[in-house]
DNA sequence: CGGCATTAGTTTGAGGTCAAACAATTTAAC
DNA sequence: GTTAAATTGTTTGACCTCAAACTAATGCCG
């Protein structure tokens, strides 16, 4: 009747990376089931509000600024362009570059997204304390910000 | 001259939960820098390390630890099969399920593997106080333990 | 026992992601 | 100023992932 015998988790046990790893498919599987209503994703969700902080960006920044190939990045406007959250508009200076831009439905869009994303983070990180929840800020970003400055060969 | 003009994260610059992603992002890449020359990824290394501390196990159990569609674990696990790294054993009582255990290669590889991922670790984490990596660790935890309770409609 | 629901592994299809190759444009070098 | 190098957006191909449908086997329930 043993139906939990809750397998070992190894060498596993002792990873940060493994359980932020587990933190990371944990607050997916929220983020996706909240936007779901709306078909929104992380990455969509990352595109929409930093096209709305930096109006008229291209789409190589835009791809620097939430790590995204650039390739990757066309698939995802075309899909926010065909459901007229976005605009591409041809640079006058460069014509290589376009500038993105929010639409007025974008905008709209992105108001109710921004709600319901508070309340995911609300869901995900509200049973912590406001100083816990810094401290793991800051934790995260010091991790961001290693770089790897050389590696070893076979 | 000003090559940066360093766009503003806007909303994303409150979110835990980006701040997560750009380390996952960040953790994913050393890693997988480490792990070239063996053509190993965190996946892939997460199996191997759970068979080695659960050997017997099936495909369903192992995909639910590591967190995977067990039709995704299908073409993980011929991969390793065919390394050699890894056997499908049919079980003798439940015909429907396979037993899965390292080979000796498998053993051999994955003790080389542990000592990368330990570097790799120490990389990521090593500049951070003891404390601190434990107070993340702990806070990852529980990240991960947070449950959806409920979903809101539309 | 006998039939039906459940479970395990697999296959297939859709979508996301990166890397490499390409054309158009801009920048740098001479 | 002309030519070579670098940059931008795009297309294509490979791979990973999930979800749904399928088959074989087990468990349940009368």
């Amino acid at each position: 009747m043993n139906k939990k015998p809750s397998l070992s988790l190894g060498f596993l046990e002792g990873l940060i990376g493994f359980r932020l790893r587990l933190a990371q498919i944990a607050l997916f599987d929220d983020f996706e089931r909240a936007m779901r209503p709306f078909d929104i994703t992380p990455t969509r969700f990352g595109a929409l509000s930093l096209i709305d902080a930096n109006p008229g960006l291209s789409q190589m920044q835009l791809a620097k600024a939430i790590r995204l190939d650039r390739s990757t990045l066309v698939a995802l406007l075309d899909h926010l362009e065909k459901r007229s959250l976005v605009q591409r508009r041809p640079s006058a200076t460069d014509k290589r570059t376009n500038e993105l831009r929010l639409t007025p439905e974008g905008r709209l869009l992105l108001g109710k997204l921004k709600r319901r994303v508070q309340e995911h983070e609300k869901r995900m990180f509200g049973k912590l304390p406001a100083d816990e929840r810094a401290q793991l800020a800051r934790l995260l970003e010091a991790v961001s910000a290693m770089k790897t400055k050389q590696v070893i060969e076979i």
